[in-house]
DNA sequence: CGCTATATTGAACAAACGTACAAACTAAGG
DNA sequence: CCTTAGTTTGTACGTTTGTTCAATATAGCG
């Protein structure tokens, strides 16, 4: 039969500093992988190489490989999400916010995270581009990323009271994988201009705005 | 030695009506796994199996899995091309173009075969968007859509004088980014927006014309 | 028709894959 | 300090991978 104590915690003993900065080793080598390869890509023994650890131990933090990226993901998630909406909050409490102020709290917290030269965040952008668009991360997007896109669409579409709601759902897409290619394609926008660096927040925006303006006010 | 016959042709006979149809029926195939789950996500056996083929037969026409990826996304690209400067030519004709008519005459001409209910038209959009975001395929990007996208954007650069090739070039990426996710995210769309079908050719070029206006005249 | 280059088939190969596991090791709690 | 839950390690297993190969069938050409 089963055990008489009910519900007791799983875990009995904290984990020791050795065993979260394992981990955190591993999370943080899984994100640089998965971002190079993309799912299929990456190996658990390239993951283990990367955090110079042995492939069990991988296993024993992470989960199934499935698992381990799905942590990844929402690991920055939070983080995220928090700087969005309290940019969103900040940007409300001076005065009704335009377009661009609104496009700014959400490509804004991203976008400086990823330049601060913290290689995480430009490999997570990496990431993020590739679970917006394979509808095989489809759940993964919905549960981390819907719910505060969802806000931004609806304080657009504040803006723009006669537009659909599809057609603002659709001017935000645009504008992040607008975004997204900023971050993942600086090497291409070389390319086609003769090697010439460019490419930065203020332009992005500049575009974005005006092309939601003309998009939902027509 | 060598042999006296210098440079005799390596095929001797020319391939046989089933040969090709063969040959044609592994390379949709290899272009719809390809698109759904990448060049790693797909296997040689998916693709073998997606054209009711032997493994051993996509060997034969497809080469290595790389050699059979890079004729996957020559062989539309050719097409594609030629498509786009020929709409360019003929807007060319009529009058000096404004900045929609030359986004037109580059985003239509995929746009158009992608909705024609062409499937393989859309998997091939999932393909490009693949080889454009990931640095791995540099090669093949710029062996094949770099050309066209070059002249696209020294046509821009010609409404924008003042405006630098690299700002040039920055429009130019992220008009094309939010054109692959029209293509294929617009389950994300409708996920955003309450389950609405939302996207077409006309909004997108709205946006992407202001985007690129506003940005280089500023 | 008969000959031959090519196309097709199914089986086989070594290498790499994700995962499981038992043994050795650490460190937290009494 | 000793117990014990948790961590680390190395290995090993069963699949699946890309590719090769010899055999068989097919179709072009004189």
């Amino acid at each position: 039969m089963n055990t008489e104590e009910p519900q007791r915690k799983q875990r009995q003993r904290a984990p020791s500093k050795r065993a979260l900065a394992s981990r955190a080793r591993i999370l943080d080598a899984a994100e640089r992988v998965f971002a190079r390869g993309g799912f299929d890509g990456a190996t658990m023994r390239d993951i283990a190489a990367e955090a110079g650890v042995p492939v069990g131990l991988v296993s024993h933090h992470g989960g199934t490989k499935e698992e381990l990226f799905a942590e990844v993901v929402a690991r920055r998630a939070g983080e995220l999400s928090a700087a969005r909406l309290g940019a969103l909050a900040e940007v409300k409490a001076i005065a009704p916010p335009d377009t661009a102020a609104l496009l700014r709290a959400f490509i804004g917290p991203y976008v400086a995270r990823a330049e601060a030269g913290e290689t995480q965040w430009l490999a997570y952008a990496r990431l993020v581009a590739l679970v917006s668009s394979e509808p095989r991360w489809q759940a993964l997007a919905q549960e981390h990323f819907d719910p505060t896109a969802r806000r931004f669409v609806a304080e657009l579409g504040q803006l723009y009271p006669q537009a659909e709601t599809s057609a603002v759902a659709e001017c935000f897409i645009y504008a992040i994988s607008a975004m997204l290619a900023l971050l993942t394609s600086r090497w291409r926008i070389a390319a086609l201009s003769g090697g010439q660096e460019g490419g930065d927040i203020d332009g992005l925006i500049a575009f974005c705005a005006a092309g939601v303006a003309a998009r939902l006010e027509g």
